[in-house]
DNA sequence: AGTGTGATTATCT
DNA sequence: GATAATCACACTT
């Protein structure tokens, strides 16, 4: 509802594009966020503290996974301060490190830009799952963790992906780097 | 290229 | 008991 949390989340979703994704063996460049806050009826958090939520109530750089469809694990970063939940969906990554076992878990991707171009997608990759669950990715703690990359020339945004909630807004949440397009998950604008 | 639908389970009402 | 921040596949155009 405040403006200043409002630029502050969508901040740490821009922030997030060109860092890297580390794991022991893989290595990934963000291309794709969408930011989800308070007062956000399209944020898992809007109802309040639950078992599930808790962790976006906490600081910020950790992991806040879930797993959603009966088939798919999500993985975003929190990103205001304790007690005010936000986070950022990381929806897409270009493959660095790591491409042969990636196409192992993901045996039906025809080329390596179908291995990480979708949430789902890219937690099936890397295998990120609930023992990630509040992992403080700011440090490199060797299993999973975030540093430093290469910030688009050129970001793009667009409205949020697959929403039963919150969709109404037509907010502009979603942020991908221009020049990674072909990266990117699908459709590259939504109605 | 676009539309529609089934899969399958943790989470919350 | 309903729902879901998705994916893959089967269609149609």
């Amino acid at each position: 509802m405040t403006h200043s949390t409002d630029a502050e989340l969508l901040q740490a979703a821009k922030d997030l594009l060109g860092q890297h994704i580390v794991m022991p063996g893989f290595r990934a460049r963000i291309v794709e966020t969408e930011a989800y806050g308070p007062a956000d009826p399209g944020c898992h958090a809007y109802r309040g503290v639950t078992p599930r939520t808790q962790v976006m109530f906490d600081k910020p750089g950790l992991a806040y996974t879930y797993f959603t469809y009966g088939n798919h694990w999500m993985f975003c970063v929190t990103c205001l301060k304790p007690g005010t939940a936000g986070a950022i969906l990381i929806r897409a990554a270009v493959p660095i490190e790591g491409h042969e076992e990636m196409r192992k878990r993901r045996p039906k991707a025809k080329k390596d830009q179908d291995l990480l171009n979708g949430p789902g997608k890219l937690c099936a990759a890397l295998q990120i799952n609930q023992s990630h669950y509040a992992l403080d990715l700011t440090q490199s703690n060797g299993t999973l963790w975030l540093e430093t990359g290469e910030r688009p020339r050129k970001i793009r945004t667009g409205t949020r992906i697959g929403l039963a909630q919150g969709k109404g807004d037509l907010l502009p949440w979603r942020f991908w780097s221009a020049e990674d397009e072909p990266h990117v998950s699908r459709p590259l604008t939504n109605p």
